[in-house]
DNA sequence: AGCATAAATAATAA
DNA sequence: TTATTATTTATGCT
C-alpha cells in the first residue's frame, strides 16, 4: 500500500505531531519534543509556585504586550496549539516563569506582588442556602432533567454553575449570607 | 496583663501550630515543621504524577487498610489536621507516593494500573445547551425562578435573550444531548 | 470522619 | 478568545 502523507500544516497541533516519527518540524526547524518537554515542565513549575493558569495569563497580559487568556495557557500546556504558536509562546513563558521563580525565592509575598494578585485574596466563604432559596432538591433536579431531556448530572452541574454566574454578575446577592 | 496560655490540645491543627515559636510538639515529639515540609512536597509530587486527591484516596483505600477520603487527603495537604493524625498519616502517604513514582518511571500506563483507575477514562464531552423555541415552558420558568429566588421576569428575559442569540448563530434547533 | 456540595480551576464548543 | 461546561479542591455540617 502507498504511504499516507502526513499533513503537517498550520492546523495540526503539537500534541498530535509530537508522537510522529520525525520530531523536528522540517520546514520550520521547530523541535516538537523540546516543546513537549517544556510544556510538561512548565505545568509542574507553575503548580509548584501555586499559580493558576488564570494568574499566569493575567500576569503575562500585564507585563508582556498582547493578551494571554487562561485558555491560551491551558492550550499550551495541553499542546493543543500549532507548532508555530508554541514556538512563539515558549520563550515568553520561559522568561516569565524564571522571573516568577526568582521572586518566589525571595518570599511568597514577592511572588504575589509580581503576579499582581491581591495578596490577601481568600477563598469565598461557603454559602449556606436557606430553605427559601435552596437549590432544587434531588427530586426536582430529576424532574427538570426529565422534562428537558437532559442527563440528570448535567442539570445538577448546570444549576451549580448557573448560581455562580448569577452571583458573580448581580450586585445584589440573592443567595443570602456571605 | 497575664499571658494567654496557648492551648495545644488535640483540636489544634498543624497549620495553626506550625507558625508558633516551638515547632516540636513537646509531649509527643512530633516535628511539625517536618510535617509541613512533607505536606507541601507531597502535593507537588502528586501533581507531578498528574494525580488527583480523589485518586490518591481511592488507591490508598484499596491497598491500605482503612478508608481514605478525598477530604482526608485535602486536609492533610492543607495541614487542617491534628498533629497526631498527621503523624499517623505521613508514613502511609510517603510509602505510597514513592511506590507510585516507581511505577510511573516504568511508564504512565503502569502508574494508572497501580492507581487503579480506568486507563481510558475520558473527560465527558461538553454539553451544548441549545434551547429550542419551546423550552423551557412558562411553568418551568416559574419553577426555575422560584428555585433561584429570582424575579420570574428576569429569568424569562434571560431565556428569551439566550434563545435569540442562539437562533442567530446556530443552524440546528434540536436539543442536543451529549 | 466523611458526605454533600459550594467554590475554584481547567478544558472546550463556538 | 470568550463564555460557560466539567472536574477538582475545600469546607460546612453533624
Amino acid at each position: 500500500s502507498s504511504a499516507v502523507p502526513i499533513t503537517c500544516g498550520d492546523l495540526a497541533k503539537v500534541g498530535q505531531l509530537v508522537s510522529k516519527p520525525q520530531q523536528v518540524s522540517s520546514e520550520e526547524g521547530i523541535n516538537l519534543e523540546e516543546i513537549r518537554e517544556f510544556a510538561k515542565n512548565f505545568k509542574i513549575r507553575r503548580l509548584s509556585l501555586g499559580l493558576t493558569q488564570t494568574q499566569v495569563g493575567q500576569a503575562l497580559t500585564a507585563t508582556e504586550g498582547p493578551a494571554y487568556s487562561q485558555s491560551a495557557i491551558c492550550r499550551f500546556e495541553k499542546l493543543d496549539i500549532t507548532p508555530k504558536s508554541a514556538q512563539k509562546l515558549k520563550p515568553v513563558l520561559e522568561k516569565w516563569l524564571a522571573e516568577a521563580e526568582h521572586w518566589n525565592q525571595k518570599g511568597q509575598q514577592n511572588l504575589m506582588e509580581f503576579v499582581g494578585g491581591e495578596p490577601s485574596k481568600k477563598r469565598k466563604r461557603r454559602t449556606s442556602f436557606t430553605p427559601q432559596n435552596a437549590l432544587p432538591t434531588g427530586q426536582e433536579i430529576t424532574e427538570i432533567a426529565r422534562e428537558l431531556n437532559y442527563d440528570r448530572e448535567v442539570v445538577r452541574v448546570w444549576f451549580c454553575n448557573r448560581r455562580q454566574t448569577l452571583k458573580n454578575t448581580s450586585k445584589i446577592n440573592v443567595f443570602q449570607v456571605q
